[in-house]
DNA sequence: TAAAAATACTCCATAGGTATTTTAT
DNA sequence: ATAAAATACCTATGGAGTATTTTTA
């Protein structure tokens, strides 16, 4: 299971299921998409969207929780980088600062 | 940035700061996990251990932070593994009910 | 001098792409 | 007839190991 993963599977419930589309927002592939998805199932041993032949529509329960903390995880990352971008406008910051104290 | 990559770094928080102790127990080598470790700072633009020569020695103030996100990330794939393990273990238990039903 | 981190290198797995086929609407 | 998913195939990247060097305590 990577981070990776949980962002494909949500970027295609958020596409309302389309892998096309969800591949789009991503910037990646439908193949490649198709097949991390596929990875993710078979390393949970779990069928997370239900198909109709090859149509996709919609979470099956457990997907559904799956994807509660997919989100959690992602937005826990997403506050790694937030973080991290601060902590360097902040030392950015405070070399400005120093550059304008050597200055004046 | 990768689950596996906060995870090692939590597993070197953990170890007292021990690389070396830190890739025993993920079961991997040491140079791995400095590899990685570098990496994830790499990516972050972002110094999270403190370093005196070669030794570490603890957490930077940024590093903290990053690393109770870091925990809170593993928590949720942890519960995603989990709930994965229950929902196989549901399954195999309507199995095994559908069993006994049929045989009784 | 013992123990730990970093570096160099090698190899293999796999992420992710293109091309194509299958399937559903 | 269109559009979407799956599959096959290929390549390049990088994860992870062994061996070695550097450095600290």
């Amino acid at each position: 299971m990577t981070l990776n993963q949980l962002r494909i599977l949500v970027a295609i419930v958020d596409a309302g299921y389309n892998i096309t589309h969800a591949a789009e927002r991503v910037h990646a592939t439908q193949p490649g998409l198709s097949k991390q998805l596929k990875q993710l199932e078979e390393y949970l041993g779990l069928v997370l969207l239900v198909r109709r032949g090859k149509s996709l529509t919609g979470l099956t329960p457990a997907g559904e929780r799956v994807v509660v903390h997919a989100r959690n995880a992602l937005a826990e990352a997403r506050a790694i980088r937030a973080l991290a971008n601060a902590e360097r406008g902040v030392e950015r910051g405070l070399r400005i600062a120093a550059l304008h104290a050597q200055a004046s």
